[in-house]
This record gives structure tokens, sequence and C-alpha cells, in this order.
DNA sequence: GTGCCATAAATTGTCTACAATTTTTTATTA
DNA sequence: TAATAAAAAATTGTAGACAATTTATGGCAC
């Protein structure tokens, strides 16, 4: 008897799709926090079944963008601030240790992957393409996260940038001063000189500043109306 | 309008019940890594349909117990010698920084907590109640997690200690000398003097001692009945 | 006019039947 | 007999219908 390979990703789930759709849509700040999302009119939306739109609910849920009341339904989550500062904790947690241990294992091909990403984000923020520019930032530490080789905390990583996101929505009221690519140059210096101590510090300081950008006082928008996702 | 109060959490979902048996059924070595689970035969042995079956399983899967495969099924996962080693890594990560930080926010009433919950685990211990002393020892581990006050990071932690026991069963064939009550004794001792750095150093050599009870040599179990479910 | 209770509408939760896919069985042929 | 292919059985995926719960509405007493 053949022993089944249970190795292989489902990774084509049809629902992604509304996961997706959704998470852009909190992204762009188009849904706000707090707005309400019934099931029906998603599925009407995106014409799908329900059953469809509560799996992609449940999903949204479990990474923290979606709130799910028994009997009440799905909100778009709303962070308080003690949650949004113990994000930021995990994030230097965990971040600072994959920087450290990319330092470790670092080859010239990563360290080309890194200062490509840096040239790239560079460029996309001189040509004033702020969605561009916000991707590329977040996928800089997910690129760390992948190269430092831990599947694991690389899942979670992604988890945690896609809060920060909600988070960045709901507190960062000012000029958005997204993590600049400078900072993400140094530390990739640092990970060339396999400086681990150095790497660690950057990234340590780059998290502080992100964090440091957000109005933490108590502020909370009205929900948005739905039919802003047709387009 | 009343603003509606999200931050309840709906814990009494009907569906954790099969969760938790089957969570138990793997804990206790009766569900062997790579058993198929069928989704009707699992209804039928806990009278329920289908759909919350489904939605049990999907929970399993998101902790990494089951693999759903698309098309083919449930199994209970069979964690790689590199997913576990990556486990581990995690585990390091996290439970250094929450020991650390508890250092600097502990309270009297937290090493109170600590020290009841090291006394329990001796009598556990002392009862040759293996049972009891493999929960308590992880729960020691949780309770750090809860005293350090990182909500997101404590979520992890749960999910690394679900992940733990899976590899423990498939690779711990020795003698299991789970991880002694002493060095969690030793833990708390630095804890309460409030010494980081030693607590830090303690923690990460008690999980290197963790990982090092296990066999990592590639070897397989072959699946078990699903019937040793019914007792 | 305000508060309260009963009724009606709307929304979510669950179950059962059907469709799609995979696995097993059976038949056929070299 | 072994290999291949077609048919049958078994299993998972999906959708729609119904039940339970919550929210909104309207009437009535004070």
């Amino acid at each position: 008897m053949q022993r089944v390979n249970l190795v292989e990703q489902n990774a084509d789930a049809p629902q992604i799709e509304i996961y997706n759709r959704i998470w852009l849509s909190i992204a762009e700040r188009k849904l706000k926090p707090g707005t309400r999302l019934k099931e029906e009119q998603l599925a009407e939306i995106f014409s799908m079944s329900r059953a469809r739109v509560r799996q992609a609910l449940s999903a949204l849920e479990h990474d923290g963008l979606v709130t799910l009341v028994t009997n009440r339904g799905a909100f778009v989550s709303q962070p308080s601030i003690e949650e949004a500062r113990d994000i930021f904790f995990a994030r230097r947690t965990i971040e600072t240790q994959l920087v450290a241990r990319l330092c470790q294992v670092v080859t010239p091909a990563a360290i080309a992957r890194l200062e490509a990403h840096v040239v790239e984000e560079r460029e996309a923020r001189a040509a004033g393409d702020t969605q561009s520019t916000v991707r590329l930032s977040g996928a800089f530490h997910l690129l760390i996260g992948e190269l430092a080789g831990s599947p694991y905390l690389w899942d979670v990583l992604r988890d945690l940038l896609s809060r920060t996101a909600l988070i960045i929505v709901m507190y960062q009221t000012r000029s958005q001063t997204d993590c600049g690519p400078d900072e993400h140059a140094e530390i990739v210096e640092a990970i060339a000189k396999g400086d681990a101590d150095r790497a660690r510090h950057l990234m340590n300081h780059h998290i502080d500043h992100l964090e440091g950008q957000l109005d933490l006082e108590e502020e909370q928008q009205e929900p948005s109306d739905l039919r802003d996702l047709l387009t």
C-alpha cells in the first residue's frame, strides 16, 4: 500500500478570493473597523454561496481582521490600544530573533534578494506609488522571515503583518511616513556583514519607530457602508 | 445608538467537544499520526452532523494536529523532523522572551501561583499520575505566558504546545522523562529574584533538554484503528 | 412622550440532500 | 497471470432549506 503524501498544500481553495478582497478593502481603508459584514450581502456581492462566505469569514477571524460574535455576525475588528501594543511586542520578539538567525545562515543569494528588494522599495517610493510602497514594506519583513528559514515563525509573522495593517488603519492619522527604506537598507547592511547584534538592534529600533508613528489615543471611526466594495 | 461590544468571546461553541476528544486521543497515543479521519465515521461516533465535524477538523488543522487534503480527507498530522526542530526553535524564541518579560512585571501573587503550580506538579509526579504530569507540565509553560501579559504570544504558545504534544507522540520512544519539575522550580526561582538573564538562560536550556529527549531519526508508525475512540 | 412587552422581520446557525471527486472493484485483453 | 480500463462504491465538497436567535417594529399602559 502506497503511503499518502500529506505534504502537499491545498492552496487554491476557492474561498481565498473573498478573503483577499476583504483584506484589500480593509487595507485601502474602504472597509472601516467596526463595519458589520452580513453574510448574505457578501454572498450576493461575490456571487457565492453563504457557506463559502462563512469559511472565508472564519479564516479572516483567525487572522484577527474580523471578529465573529455568535448569533450576531461578523464585524471588521477594532483592535484596542492594548492589543496594538501587544502586536508590536510580538513583532519585536519574533523579528529580532529571525533577523539574528538570518545573520548566521545568510548566503550571497539571500543578500542579493534583500538588496534587490530595497531597490524596488526605493523606486516605488520615488514614483509616489503608495499602494506598492506599503505592500513592499510588509514584504520586506516577510522576506527576512523566509530567508531565516523558520516556516512556523514565518506564518506567525504573516499573521502579525495583517494585524499591523489593521492597526495602522485605525491609529495612524498623521501623514503615513511608513517604515522607510533607509532603515531597511541599514538592516540589510548589517545582515550582509553577519553582525547579528547590530541587525537585532536595528530591527528593534525599526519596529519601535513604526509603533511610534501611531496615535495611541482612544479614537473610533464610524463604520462604513459595505457598498464601497462594488466599485 | 449603542455601540456593540465585540470583546466577548464565543468560547462555548459545541464543536469544541469533538476537538478536545480528538486532541486527547492523539495525546494518549490512541490515534496515531497518519490515521485517516473519515467525516461520517466521526459523525456517527460523536452523534453529530458532518457539518460540525468539518468545523472541528478545520480547527484541528489550524493547530497543526490534523492535515486536510482536498477531496481526500483528514489525517492525523505527521510532523517531519525539520518541522519538529522548527517548532522547538519557535518555542525558544517565544518562551525565553516571555519569561524575561515576566521578570520585569512580576508580582508576589504571580510568584505564589508559580510556586503552587510546581508543588502540584511534584505531587502528580510522586503519585505516578502520568496523565496529570504531562498536562501540568504544559500548563506551567502556559502559566508563564499568561503572567507575562502578552495575549497574542500566549495564543501562539498554546498552539506550539499542541504541536509539541504531537511531536512527542511521534518521536519520543524512550521512557518519557518529561520536563522535570526541578527545572521548572529553578526557573521560578530566577523569576522570583527578577533575574531576567538567568531565567532566559534556564528556559532556553530547559527547551533544549526537551528537544534532546527525542529520537529525531526518521520513523513512522502505522495508522491506528479509529474504533479506539469509542471506549 | 417614554418605557415596556408582544409581534414581525431579518440574520445567523445547522442539517440534509445532491454534485464532484477519489478509491475500490470488476471485467477484459495481451 | 498481470496490466489496463471501465464501472461501481465510497467519500468529500457544496448548496439550498429549515430552525434558532437576534434585532426592529408597533401597540399599549402610565
